[in-house]
DNA sequence: TGACAATACTGCAACTTGCAGTATTGTTCA
DNA sequence: TGAACAATACTGCAAGTTGCAGTATTGTCA
């Protein structure tokens, strides 16, 4: 078991650089804020702060309460180290998952029908996402943040998460828009939105280019 | 070996729905496209079309080419209904993976000079892949498409890769309008720009519930 | 024609997920 | 008040996935 410290081990880290938290609280945070940026499963949440202390980047100290023992995590000094070090390395490439756009990709092997549904339902998660953040942010204009020397920080990425699900929203739209106008998803080829689109993207790309 | 239909299953099968492809071809297939909407490693790209042929979803016959033989896959009848079947499926709702953003909402464990490199590598890995995604689709114009029945489809997708992209550049450009005004990253809260964007955000929900 | 890059893979350890299962703690309602 | 059932707080494990090192053939340029 060599162990080497991914990005999932950094981020966990920073949720420790804040304050102390049980296993369970972390699964928690993870879900409230950290997953718009680095989506990882529960099962992971429980088991890598065991790493960190393995490696010296944290301390676990067993809390009992009534029947239950919880395990308290902290950062250490060398956690700290290792965090401030990991911020001034070059990030990975940003990465996006969508099985809906996989479905459009793939869109002959359905009907005009499943293609909308499959971009409906990413809409409306997206909708539902941007719910989730506009709540919980505009919640700080009343003092509802539970760190509210971090607020500064928590506005500006959630003002990424904002026009991304917006985007998604907007593009769903004059994606189905598009496919209105198909008689059938399979064999239409270079129809004349089709060329009209790239001709736009031409345009830009020149626009950029001078 | 239990072997169940992954996302990943369907992908595969929705290239080999094209046309064959030998183990290689698909790798190179899936970098060119198939990566901005289910983006898989070259290991698993090598090993799934396997697992397909043992579901009997696929068939493989080897096609030797000098001392190296080469496996041609295929797409089967029972594949191709796995394959429609799935698209009537809902799919997973869409994941943003972006480790620069990690290290924005973490930003305090470190100096503003890290934050603004790391939005500054962000932004440039967009660049690129807008410069690859408007390279290949404006090459349709000009007759590149290798399957140009499915232009239709590339096009639509691609749309939503540089709308993507554009805005992960445009953001990055105002969140270091907004970093540049900061003394330093920790400790700042409720700042007066932090609490105007909260308060934008306020105002256009309610807009948008009337 | 030898060197070196590019092509076309495989093996394996470690990372990650999904899901089933377990055991406390909290709540509800007869 | 105590039985039932939901919610909380986890663990075990098989299977899915990645990264990287390694290998062998093919192409190319001097």
């Amino acid at each position: 078991m060599a162990a080497r410290l991914t990005t999932s081990s950094h981020a966990l880290l920073g949720l420790l650089a804040i304050q102390p938290w049980t296993g369970y609280e972390l699964t928690q945070q993870a879900t409230r804020s950290l997953r718009f940026a680095w989506p990882k499963s529960e099962r992971l949440l429980y088991t890598e702060p065991k790493k960190l202390v393995q490696l010296g980047l944290a301390t676990a100290h067993e809390d009992a309460i009534g029947q239950r023992s919880r395990t308290v995590y902290a950062i250490t000094d060398e956690g700290r180290a290792a965090l401030s070090a990991w911020m001034k390395t070059t990030p990975k490439p940003p990465v996006l998952e969508a099985e809906a756009l996989l479905r459009l990709l793939f869109a002959e092997n359905g009907t005009t029908d499943d293609i909308m549904a499959a971009l409906d339902s990413m809409a409306a998660d997206a909708a539902d996402l941007y719910e989730q953040v506009a709540t919980i942010n505009t919640g700080y204009l009343d003092g509802e943040h539970p760190f509210p020397q971090r607020t500064h920080l928590s506005v500006l990425f959630a003002t990424f998460q904002l026009e991304l699900f917006d985007l998604i929203i907007r593009w769903v739209a004059f994606a189905k828009n598009e496919i209105a106008t198909w008689p059938t998803t399979e064999g239409l080829g270079m129809t004349d939105r089709t060329e009209s689109i790239l001709n736009e993207i031409k345009n830009r790309r020149s626009v950029l280019e001078l």
